[in-house]
DNA sequence: ATTTGTTTAAGTTCAG
DNA sequence: CTGAACTTAAACAAAT
């Protein structure tokens, strides 16, 4: 058990796609956004199949992010170190998994680029982004748990995405959170089976439920402190397996990634009830409706923590600025 | 030189 | 069966 050696894990492929394990490895970050090595990261420490061939997939994971409109890229500041940008999920790109099945979508997220004014920029999109962490920072500060908030640049929310703006609170269908939740409750006796083609020799997330709370044991693809026991694990690959990347492998997803609850809540209210382009009027009202386990109290953000010097200006203007977004046919 | 990002193209698998 | 979603390969530009 200490010394996993190799290929002692099941390396057999974990039922999700590429998409599905972006999005994952995104929302699990606390700023919801990644660069393209943390994305890597949190992928190879979650599932030993992907510890190998790494050329091979991570090819296709890049191919995916620039491919797939469901992922927008985001600029580093000139004041962050670090390459590539940071990816983000688009905001509007809605649950893509309804139908239950993390391989494949039903339809193909695509936003409609009409008119030259589209606000789909990525500055725009950081902003956006940006303030929506600052959100979900300063409610987790409201609720009791203060430290020092970065300060974030004020900069409101520019991205208008026509009525999208998703309260601070909001989980986007894919954090790993609502993958296992989803998992965990679905409807009536209708469980994860059946949408899972995936070989018996697959212990599923909702059999884990039953399993009590050892790991390990349990979800052989999934490798580590994967987010639903939030035992103090971190990590166990103190093994220097991963300095291929000679990534100093800083707890960076770490903080978000263990702070899954131990017990997978049920996120969304209502299914069906969250179109993906909704047109609610003020969503603001629920705030910490369920206050995101993440951002554990005692881990500093010690991720992208780059407060830059507050731009005071902004506005909340952006108005008629809709950016069309449809699932493509 | 390596990493990151974009794009094309062909092959595979699944849902309707 | 067909089309769409997905995977894989590969060439290449850009950034670090």
């Amino acid at each position: 058990m200490p010394r996993p050696g190799r290929n002692t894990y099941s390396d057999q492929k974990p039922p999700y796609s590429y998409i599905s394990l972006t999005a994952m490895a995104i929302q699990s970050a606390p700023e919801k956004m990644l660069p393209l090595s943390d994305i890597y990261k949190f992928i190879m420490e979650r599932f030993p199949y992907y510890r190998e061939n790494t050329q091979r997939w991570q090819n296709s994971l890049r191919h995916n992010l620039s491919f797939n409109d469901c992922f927008i890229k985001i600029p580093r500041r000139p004041d962050q170190p670090g390459k590539g940008s940071f990816w983000a999920l688009h905001p509007s790109c809605g649950d893509m998994f309804e139908n239950g099945s993390f391989l494949r979508r039903r339809k193909r997220f695509k936003v409609l680029k009409s008119d030259p004014l589209a606000p789909s920029k990525p500055a725009d999109a950081a902003q956006y982004l940006q303030h929506q962490a600052k959100l979900r920072l300063s409610a987790l500060a409201a609720s009791g748990a203060a430290a020092h908030l970065p300060q974030v640049p004020a900069a409101a929310a520019a991205y208008n995405l026509g009525g999208v703006a998703q309260p601070s609170g909001f989980k986007h269908p894919f954090a790993i959170e609502n993958i296992i939740a989803r998992e965990y409750k679905m409807p009536g006796g209708l469980a994860f089976s059946a949408m899972q083609p995936v070989p018996a020799a697959y212990p599923l997330p909702n059999q884990l439920s039953t399993m009590g709370s050892s790991l390990g044991a349990g979800w052989s693809h999934v490798y580590g402190s994967a987010g639903m026991i939030e035992s103090a694990t971190p990590i166990p690959m103190a093994g220097g397996d991963y300095s291929a990347y000679g990534v100093p492998l800083k707890p960076l997803c770490h903080a978000a990634g263990q702070t899954l609850p131990a017990i997978p809540v049920p996120i969304k209210p209502t299914p069906a009830a969250v179109p993906a382009l909704p047109a609610l009027p003020a969503p603001l009202p629920a705030l910490l409706s369920n206050s995101p386990p993440s951002l554990s109290p005692t881990s500093s953000q010690t991720a992208t923590s780059q407060s830059s010097p507050a731009t005071p200006s902004e506005t909340l203007t952006s108005p008629a600025s809709a950016l069309h977004s449809v699932a493509v046919h």
